[in-house]
RNA sequence: GCGGGUGUAGCUCAGUCGGUUAGAGCGCUAGAUUGUGGAUCUAGAGGUCGUGGGUUCGAUUCCCAUCACUCGCCCCA
């Protein structure tokens, strides 16, 4: 260990931000479950090939950016680098499949090997839902109204964009696929280096080039529209007509392109303009293709991934966390009986800050760090007559309690 | 992985055209105030000037490397 920093990439979360975090998650937790979707909790990491297999060979997820190892028994195991594949091995494994339609939530740590920047970990968070078994419009729009859901909580909806696309049936897509290599052929060593090798690995991704040459070149490219067959058409039809009915906004974007293979209709990006280059806050998609491809039965699935880090540094309506009530004992001798009423009131429920040290004034000067409500100072001469003083720590006004009726008095700083 | 920027106290930053003990504000500790916080005043603690190497009589300052952060590319949440 060459020092003390930690990892590249990874970070402490102290108080304050893990409030934050907690903030998204349970918002999110919470509009998934009034949609139906229930928490669940997969490794963190699988063997390297539920992610290789799912993934696709040549996105840049699975070619550099994993995390992975060989355990002591030999076995190459992978951080996960995401949440959809270990949920459908779990589909798999767990023998669900006879239950779907399913509804699932999820939370926690992902890992990749990226270079590090503002919004972008190599351990980073996310919450996620999958709905496993629908293949109908109905999933999809649903699962798009959920993240819209989760992004009101948050109150930053009004924020962010929801870009939407679809990328058709199998068919349809390679196609497609094979109409834009047709024609990127055609100007293969005009378009710059990145977008020379995508035509290799995945053309669809050269239409969301950011390089002035290549978008020149992408103007006159083959529209995905005019590749769509009739069931692939219908399909997205009925989503955009579901959000219609929703009065959720949408912008249409033939270049929102997903990383991932087993995409398929339906793709779709809430984006802010608010972080910089990485916009992307909530992103996912149908997957109908992933499931059969681990080895299961065909299952249709759609779901969404959002970055709990990036959500974390928009939300702006973060509750405080709970004040506290700070029991000060005047004399040394109180101790004893301070920490015997901070443990009755902690017992019914109320949060109790007790001073370790100092005089009074130093600890008044702590509770008001703590921002507490009010503090109970525990006196002698209040004591002999079986009462303590409670001073509101925001008025400034105080009044006698007797010590049995001390847990109602308090309730009005609940 | 590629290109640019930045690293000085817990935080935000000055500063040193290379020269004795490196500064400010905020924060922290203590006191003024041995039963009353937020304000004020006083005192104090806290720095291997990111790390390693080089040049030099002498480096926090110049050079090189490295690490971390950061902006863009890439990728994506």
């Amino acid at each position: 260990m060459a020092n003390l920093q930690p990892v590249r990439g990874t970070r402490d979360i102290l108080p304050d931000e893990r409030q934050r975090h907690r903030f998204i998650e349970e918002t999110a937790r919470e509009a998934a479950q009034r949609y139906g979707y229930a928490e669940i909790a997969t490794p963190i990491f699988e063997f390297s090939d539920v992610f290789k297999r799912t993934l696709g060979d040549t996105s840049d997820i699975v070619t550099k950016e994993m995390y992975t190892f060989t355990d002591k028994g030999g076995d190459e195991v992978t951080l996960r680098p995401e949440g959809t594949a270990g949920v459908a091995r779990m589909l798999i494994s767990g023998g669900l499949a006879q239950n779907l339609p399913l509804k699932y939530f999820y939370r926690g740590p992902m890992f990749r090997y990226e270079r590090p920047q503002k919004g972008r970990f190599r351990q980073f968070h996310q919450t996620g839902v999958e709905l496993l078994g629908v293949t109908e419009p109905l999933g999809d729009i649903e699962v798009i109204a959920l993240g819209a859901a989760v992004l009101d909580g948050l109150g930053i909806l009004s924020k962010a964009t929801l870009e939407l696309n679809t990328l058709g049936n199998t068919e349809s897509r390679s196609a497609y696929r094979e109409k834009l290599i047709a024609y990127f052929n055609d100007y293969r060593t005009d378009l710059s280096e990145d977008s020379q090798s995508r035509l290799e690995r995945n053309p669809l991704r050269i239409l969301d080039s950011k390089d002035r040459r290549d978008r020149e070149i992408i103007t006159n490219a083959p529209e995905f529209s005019d590749s769509l067959d009739a069931e692939s058409a219908d399909f997205f039809a009925a989503v955009t007509a579901g959000l219609d009915a929703l009065s959720i906004a949408y912008r249409l974007n033939s270049r929102l392109v997903r990383g991932l293979d087993y995409y398929c209709h339906t793709a779709f990006e809430f984006t802010t303009e608010e972080l910089g280059a990485q916009g992307t806050i909530l992103a996912g998609g149908r997957y109908d293709g992933l499931v059969e491809q681990m080895g299961g039965a065909k299952t249709a699935g759609v779901g969404w991934a959002a970055g709990i880090e990036r959500l974390a540094m928009l939300a702006e309506n973060v509750p405080d966390e709970a004040r506290p009530i700070a029991i000060i004992p005047v004399v040394p001798e109180l101790q004893t009986k301070g920490l015997a009423i901070a443990h009755d009131l902690r017992s019914r429920g109320f949060v109790i800050e007790f001073g370790y040290r100092g005089n009074m004034s130093r600890r008044l000067k702590r509770a008001n760090k703590l921002n507490a409500k009010a503090s109970i100072i525990l006196g002698p001469d209040e004591l002999e007559r079986g009462a303590a003083t409670v001073r509101n720590l925001d008025t400034g006004d105080q009044e006698e309690v007797p010590l049995e009726t001390l847990a109602d008095h308090l309730k009005q700083y609940s």
